[in-house]
DNA sequence: CTGAAAGCGCTTACAG
DNA sequence: CTGAAAGCGCTTACAG
């Protein structure tokens, strides 16, 4: 060939400062000989790797099957490699996960941080020039964006749903305290029972459950409360459908005994049985936005670390009705 | 400080070519200084880069949860950093996830490969250094570890579960004749059927579903079947889920009416209504077996590329029962 | 037990 | 428009 190596460099990726036809020549010879591009040399070199980190709890958890494919798309556009991990909530997990990132160079991150998160992890991850996304939860104190859905709003529309079609006595089923996001939507409830004027027992509150198998176990004790209540605002489309089929299993219909809302619009929400009312909470935005934003902080724009919150909307289905008042 | 770089790399690695106090000195300082390893140069170096790939149809579906929890716990433990990435099968999206890792220098990869995938696709890359295991499919002519469940018998358990409880006309809903897991199960249930010495129809066989949601839509055509099955057997849990669903909405109850029986033992299978019969495949061995021959493989073992068939175990529910004969 | 030197495969000024 | 040289941050023989 008789080129130096900066000229195959440039060839290679299309510098207008190598003639055409030694480009081309170059390019069809690294072809023939099966040329593997090594980006480690070069993002040592450049201190540029095209890698870009994403951590959930679960992304197995259907709740991020669409944030997840949302950022997949858009980081595919530009070419960025994405490395996912789950931290399934432990902070060890999470650390292990940034330090791989930093030692690997990476660009940056998109993370729903695990509950009890310091704000010093993401400024430790930032000032080592990995900067940083959230979504779903916030991180106070932590200086970057956060894209999520408006939580509060959220439950608040699907517990006005219950009380409009006469529903007084309302359970709150599933999530917990320790994250902003369940913070949000029990205030959500909580509000929206209190501008009612309607009275909220603190056993209605059935904190834990997060998954169909939770939600499913916490049908028991749900239809053992002491003046049932007629409706249960679920913490997600999960709970909700793992509560529908436990009721079911007791014997009750769901939709018509007990009205149940859910909570992110889920693909399953639609063909449950019955179909679930819920609340959709725009997470191909959240994941749209998110990886738009670390693609123009990383771009060198300046990103404001702003509070995004994606207005939800309530899908009404079949699962909640006026309530059987039993006599 | 006053020490070599040489002697820094060694120290931080616990050699015992380091002195204790030396090492601890290099190493409480590192810590101070806030030092990152950088594993770009150290791979560019040694050629190793502690990175696994992974890639199935679609992470977010939850038969490959297992799978891939198994193979998780299994690289966490020997520090590989793993990526995870799906192909939705398509071979270009395959094709470019290949080649990032051999650009990232990735010591190997675990792959349920795309339909379609020409042997020579694997041949490369185990050519270039990158050692192949499959999971769940089977690519003919590549010479690489197989790992998954024995998909004929499974069916065929299923089957002659049905078979037993008096069903005669039973229906094949989902799955695709394109993969290898696609025809063995299709097989399994012929084979039963034949050596049961029952008759099949051809318009029994409801191709093509694989999600909740082609479930659930498969139920008009089950349903539209002249002289209707009394049972399906489905090509996994969500396909058989959806034709609850889509059953229970007819206003006909899955279980009573129709015996439906699933594919797989999702955690869902146990809570759905009703509780859905299945076979269980294997899922976690499948991902532990597969990680494990792959380490193996790069500690240097030579591994046979032999094909690990997992056997399934049926899982009896609620979902079928005898047939109700309407006259 | 520790240090000086070479080299992994790129990219980027700098010369020509 | 093309080439020679330096350097990114490690690790690994090799000397001492």
């Amino acid at each position: 060939m008789n080129v130096s190596t900066a000229t195959v460099s440039l060839a290679l990726r299309d510098s207008p400062l190598v003639a055409e036809q030694t480009r081309e020549r170059i390019k069809d010879h690294a072809r023939a000989i099966g040329y593997i591009y090594n980006r480690r040399a070069a993002s040592l070199r450049t201190s540029r790797s095209g890698i870009v980190g994403v951590v959930v709890h679960d992304i197995m958890n259907p709740f991020f099957a669409e944030i997840l494919k949302a950022i997949e798309s858009e980081l595919d556009r530009s070419r960025q490699t994405f490395i996912l991990s789950n931290h399934y909530d432990q902070l060890e997990k999470q650390r292990t996960f940034i330090d791989t990132l930093l030692q690997l160079g990476a660009d940056g991150v998109i993370m729903s941080p695990a509950i009890g998160t310091p704000p010093e992890d993401i400024i430790v991850a930032e000032e080592n020039g990995l900067p940083a996304v959230l979504i779903a939860r916030t991180v106070e104190g932590a200086q970057v964006p956060v894209f999520r859905g408006d939580d509060a709003y959220g439950t608040a529309l699907a517990t006005n749903h219950l009380i409009s079609l006469g529903h007084k006595r309302i359970a709150m089923v599933g999530g917990t305290d320790q994250t902003s996001t369940g913070r949000d939507r029990y205030h959500g409830y909580l509000g929206a029972m209190e501008k009612a004027g309607l009275p909220v027992d603190p056993a209605w509150r059935i904190s834990g459950p997060r998954t169909k198998q939770g939600g499913f176990e916490a049908a028991g004790q749900f239809l053992a409360l002491k003046d049932k209540p007629t409706a249960a605002c679920c913490w997600n489309d999960l709970v909700a459908i793992g509560l529908m089929n436990g009721i079911s299993r007791a014997g009750l219909v769901p939709g018509v005994d007990v009205s149940v809302t859910g909570y992110d619009d889920l693909e399953e929400a639609a063909i449950a049985t019955p179909a679930l009312t819920t609340v959709w909470n725009g997470q191909r935005e959240v994941g749209r936005q998110a990886a738009r934003a670390l693609l123009d902080k990383l771009s060198g724009a300046s990103v404001k670390p702003s509070q995004e919150l994606i207005r939800p909307e309530l899908h009404v289905r079949q699962s909640t009705a006026r309530p059987v008042e039993r006599s």
